[in-house]
DNA sequence: CTAGGGTTAG
């Protein structure tokens, strides 16, 4: 196609027939190739047609960017795009405002609504401006700003500017009641919907939407219903309210109905369309539904094809997701690549994850929040506070919100991290982030994992409305430090309360139970429990076992009436060793072996049970067949916080630079020790992976690395704590206890377990007699 | 009117 010999009509029938961005590049490749791509109307109708097909924003901006004297026009389409976008831009909108007041262009007042409208929820930072402009009483730009308003509040502004209005267009009316809506106040949104003089299709659609923002669905319908002319829109409104409202089989059912209309769906319907599919979960309707689109040659907006991604990543297809991702090109937006990295990291794909994340041209929160939340779901809590510094560094990047915090904090949580834990709640603070249920949730966690049960308390109990998270948080915090009774008192508080406990709550309330001894109230408990899991059942065993009911734990097992699962049998193991039970040991392990037979820790309580019956031949058999097998011990993290730094540790690795004096207070420690007559205990076996620190004391645990380096560094008064990522083994809880002896300091330890308070050569934990 | 991110248990 040569545009050579068109005249400009014919150019600009030809622009309005693109119908999608291939298309589109086509046109522009050509307006190049014929140097049409200098003159300012040229740029100005592609831009137009960037916001009809909405366009990705590099792309857009990539055309302004390329002309060389813009004029007015150009900006206003570039100003309309970002408008029609939705999310703000306002940098960008920025940007372009100081570009034009650059260009020595004449700004009229009709600029200032584009750009008040363009900005989003920061458009309203141009009402000073325009105030200070003195052009704040323009018809038009009063009505951008009462738009505003409405839109991201404070509403009762927009009510002011909308009282003092002399003439009230159609528009302004509509906006008023979706800006009530948009702050629940339905009183107001009705009073005008009753009062207005005209109303159109607009108006009713707004009463639908504000319904449906309020779960009243059945008053959504009946404005529905009522409306007298639809058209798309009202027809999609109704279409997300059963979609958003967890009803998606409704919204199939309306779509039906659409189809029989005369109302064909648009792109935004099938956006919808998808997204309940895939909320449905029924993955062969979704593909039903892909099937037929293609089949009609039905082309999908980038909208769409992000909402079939996420559908796809949802349901585990990654390679489906990918192709949908890459097939986008350049229609790939921010919300794209975000549903693509949340796709990886739901999968543990974290170095994709982040191979995306670091190609990203535009970074947004929910990047940012993916991102540190892949890091935090996937056990990688140290890593998602780095990315969080990185974060609140980075000049350009967007400012930390709720969510970032609650992942944030979560991580501080599981590493034992207070003093990092302390100076993010200070960020909160400072960033005046206001805490849902969720933030003050994972403050609960962060103040229970740390061991300031006064402080989860508190926070606790500074909630106004409480879910049952933030009471499983809580009595999983008790269960921890063994406060047994606590944790049942906070079952029964929680009823009173009308908060309906679920399968956790009896989960960490059994721990509880479990760990304070209490055999009766737990098995109340666990009684009470409507349709107890595996996982309530190896509570219960765990809970009779520590108290040596062993027969009947595994008689429980034999009438279970699912089938148990490694965690079942895994209690059983457990009790055996405590209470010296090598035939049911051996029971449960050889179950084990079946069920995981890489899992470690099986192996290395068996043979513990052996050695401490001193049946050594058959602790070197477990230890032969773990070499068959191929298991090799695990072996775990510690770490200390020190100076807002987490200092790690593990078995045999001497980077840490104060690694040299560290090992040779380890060796004076162990000489002390076996002067005062402590002795290599044989019930502690399987030390392969120790070999190399023989000369130590008794193999150098990672928490006895961390424990020294803290004593090299805090002061005497100082309380060490100490975090294990894996559970501390008996010779190592024997070995803290000497060492706070010794040293007459207090050392608490926390595992993946619970909490242990190391004093005088006392653990306040039961586990270890 | 539409797509993407968060808390708890063993």
């Amino acid at each position: 196609m040569n545009f050579g010999h068109l005249s400009m009509s014919q150019l600009d029938s030809l622009a309005c027939k693109i119908s999608n961005l291939s298309q589109l590049r086509q046109f522009h490749a050509q307006l190049i190739q014929n140097s049409l791509h200098h003159h300012s109307q040229w740029v100005s109708l592609l831009i137009s047609q960037c916001t009809r097909l909405r366009a990705p924003p590099p792309y857009t901006r990539l055309i302004f960017d390329s002309t060389p004297r813009p004029d007015i026009h150009v900006f206003i389409s570039m100003l309309k795009y970002y408008s029609n976008l939705g999310s703000a831009h306002f940098n960008q909108v920025v940007s372009l405002y100081q570009k034009l007041q650059c260009c020595d262009l004449r700004i009229g007042t009709f600029v200032y609504p584009v750009l008040i409208k363009s900005a989003g929820s920061k458009g309203i930072e141009f009402h000073a401006h325009v105030l200070k402009l003195g052009l704040a009483s323009d018809p038009y730009i009063r009505n951008a700003i009462m738009g505003l308003y409405a839109k991201y509040g404070p509403v009762e502004n927009a009510r002011d500017v909308f009282a003092e209005m002399h003439e009230r267009t159609l528009a302004d009316w509509n906006n008023m009641i979706f800006g009530y809506w948009i702050w629940g106040n339905k009183a107001e949104a009705c009073r005008l919907f009753d009062i207005m003089p005209e109303r159109n299709v607009v108006t009713w659609t707004a009463m639908v939407t504000g319904y449906a923002r309020m779960k009243d669905l059945e008053n959504a319908r009946r404005y529905f219903d009522e409306i007298p002319e639809k058209n798309v829109v009202s027809w999609n409104a109704m279409l997300s309210a059963y979609a958003q409202n967890r009803f998606p089989e409704e919204a199939l059912k309306l779509f039906d109905d659409m189809m029989n209309s005369r109302d064909q769906p648009n792109e935004t319907t099938w956006a919808i369309v998808i997204s309940a599919c895939s909320s449905c979960g029924d993955c062969s309707l979704a593909d039903s539904f892909v099937q037929k689109l293609n089949q009609k040659r039905i082309h999908l907006s980038y909208f769409a094809k992000t909402a079939l991604l996420d559908m796809y990543a949802k349901r585990g297809s990654l390679q489906a997701a990918r192709q949908v991702f890459d097939e986008l090109g350049v229609s790939r937006n921010t919300v794209t690549w975000n549903a693509m990295i949340s796709a990886y990291t739901r999968v543990g794909d974290l170095a994709s994850a982040r191979e995306l994340f670091d190609k990203m041209p535009e970074r947004d929160v929910v990047t940012w929040n993916s991102m540190i939340s892949g890091y935090a779901q996937n056990g990688q809590s140290a890593l998602a506070i780095d990315l969080f510094k990185d974060m609140i560094t980075a000049a350009d990047d967007p400012k930390p919100d709720e969510v970032t915090m609650v992942s944030v904090i979560s991580a501080c949580g599981h590493l034992g991290a207070l003093d990092i834990g302390n100076w993010v709640i200070g960020i909160v603070r400072k960033n005046h982030i206001k805490l849902s249920i969720s933030g003050y949730n994972s403050l609960i966690f962060l103040y229970s994992k740390c061991g300031s049960m006064d402080d989860a308390k508190r926070t606790f109990q500074e909630m106004t409305t409480r879910d049952v998270v933030s009471y499983n948080t809580l009595i999983a915090g008790f269960a921890a430090h063994g406060h047994g009774m606590e944790a049942v008192k906070l079952l029964s508080k929680m009823k009173g309360e009308f908060v309906e406990p679920d399968r956790v709550t009896y989960i960490v309330i059994l721990t509880a139970c479990s760990h304070a001894g209490m055999l009766e109230e737990g098995w109340k408990v666990f009684e009470s429990i409507k349709a107890p899991d595996a996982d309530h059942y190896a509570c219960v065993i765990d809970l009779l076992g520590r108290v040596g009911k062993l027969d009947e734990a595994k008689k429980i097992i034999d009438d279970m009436p699912k089938e148990p699962h490694a965690g079942v049998y895994g209690s059983l193991l457990n009790a055996s060793r405590i209470h010296k039970r090598i035939d049911l040991g051996e029971f449960a392990a050889s179950t084990l072996f079946e069920l995981e037979p890489h899992n470690s820790g099986n192996y290395i309580l068996l043979s513990n049970i052996y050695a401490s019956a001193g049946r050594w031949d058959d602790v070197v058999r477990v230890r032969e067949l773990m070499r068959k097998v191929g298991v090799k011990k695990a072996t775990g993290w510690s770490w200390v916080e020190y100076k807002g730094k987490l200092h790690k540790f593990i078995v045999g690795d001497r980077s840490h630079e104060r690694s040299d004096d560290v090992y040779r207070l380890l060796a004076e420690l162990g000489r002390k020790m076996r002067n005062s007559g402590y002795m290599a205990d044989k019930t502690c076996v399987l030390r392969d992976v120790e070999e190399e620190e023989k000369e130590e004391m008794v193999g150098t645990h990672s928490e006895k690395l961390a424990v020294c380096f803290a004593l090299l560094v805090t002061d005497a008064e100082a309380v060490i704590r100490v975090v294990k990522n894996l559970r501390v083994c008996w010779d190592c809880h024997t070995a803290m206890k000497m060492i706070s002896n010794l040293e007459g300091r207090k050392i608490i330890l926390r595992d993946n377990n619970r909490f242990h308070c190391f004093s005088d050569g006392i653990c306040s934990c039961g586990d270890y007699w």
